[in-house]
DNA sequence: GCAAAAGTGTTACCGGTACACCCATGT
DNA sequence: ACATGGGTGTACCGGTAACACTTTTGC
């Protein structure tokens, strides 16, 4: 009786589609997988995977991950649901994008590789299936978002990193060059990042003193970081 | 063949949730409905439904809005998807949050009251339904978020208002008391409402100019009416 | 005249921006 | 010594907040 309770109304396939950003070589890049299945196999798409019977959307995005960089619990956050009754061609399928940020170098890359994953510069995207285009539109923006409200890094820069690292970062993120003097004044004001005795000697002669997150960093409320 | 192709994966009960928002009285209110259907029939909850075979989303949100209110073409906005597997007590559904600007004075009264709708002040909720609370919580904050960067009013106030009225809106949504001369001066350097030559009289001897949007409005990048 | 809301003006301060400048060091 | 990135200092400008003040008009 309970279980019949809603009967009448259609039910659908749901799945997630996961944007997965990292921070390499200066850029900002998106992991891409040939598609696997038809229709349109072979063209560059997100990762992604059906909504189990007892999952929640996260559930799902959380598994897709793990299988896909060899992660767990990764920062990811909820998109945007996609939900156009053609957006696939054949069958309808509602999909709910998230994005995640991670390491570039701690992730299991020849996981990624075995799925012949690539990373694409955001700024170099190939076409890609369906909507999944305007859901990296769509998690850019969030990630902008995110970052212009509280300190990104942690899940993208590695323990320790420069401020140069992190201006670096912004600039790659937001696409456009800060200031590196008043960027620096700018985090030193928020006093949430911890100065390490060590230094980095790779990128100059001087060395830059190597920043951490304090292992309690909570984002803080009414930050402002940059202007957006 | 091409109607199989996902076949072995699970299908699932697809709904939305509208939250609706008004200005009434100096207060922003909210529309809710004693739930008409078990689990949980008469308590206080958002007026939804199931998603049809042929709908998106925003389809069966518009669609709704219009069984509710008895308007079309109204601003409305995704909010976020609320898909624990156990957020409805017996049989599980996937829903999406909406939410919606009306007008006070130009929705169909007689047609919210046929449903036994009621308006409630954002600062006294009642009691709701399995994750309803938080879905307003969150529309709160999209709400917030968008008055914050571009002008709110066009959707909640009369064609004509003055400024005051828009000052209290923004006190109203803000849950803080905006300083009316800078205000006032704020929304004048934006340049982006008229002044009309009428005035109002029902609220002060001296009377206020009545401003509107003009017709071609659109929010602009990058305006940050208040803080946030 | 007085109360009440509309509307203007004044000032102090803070934060962002632009840009010049010094510092340390490997070659 | 000098080039290179790291790091600091300064001067200006615009927005914001706080609040005093003027205007209009019904009672």
């Amino acid at each position: 009786m309970a279980k019949t309770r809603y009967t009448g109304y259609p039910k659908i396939h749901v799945a997630v589609d996961c944007v997965i950003f990292t921070y390499d070589d200066g850029q900002l890049k998106v992991l891409l997988y040939p598609r696997n299945i038809e229709p349109r196999k072979g063209d560059w798409s997100l990762m992604g995977g059906f909504v189990g019977d007892r999952e929640s959307l996260e559930d799902a995005a959380r598994r897709v991950l793990e299988q896909t960089v060899g992660l767990r619990d990764i920062f990811m956050e909820q998109v945007s649901a996609f939900s156009q009754p053609d957006r696939e061609p054949d069958e309808r399928v509602i999909s709910t994008a998230f994005y995640a940020l991670i390491r570039n170098d701690i992730h299991n890359s020849e996981l990624v590789e075995a799925h012949r994953g690539e990373w694409f510069p955001i700024t170099e995207l190939p076409p890609l299936i369906f909507d999944h285009s305007k859901m990296i539109a769509m998690a850019l923006q969030r990630l902008q978002n995110k970052a212009s409200h509280e300190l990104i890094g942690r899940e993208l820069l590695p323990r320790k990193f420069t401020l140069t690292q992190l201006n670096n970062l912004y600039n790659a993120v937001f696409q456009h060059t800060f200031d590196p003097g008043n960027f620096r004044k700018k985090i030193a004001s928020l006093n949430v990042l911890l100065q390490t005795p060590d230094k980095d000697t790779g990128s100059s002669k001087k060395g830059a003193y190597l920043y951490v997150f304090p292992h309690d960093y909570e984002p803080k409320d009414f930050c402002r970081i940059v202007k957006v």
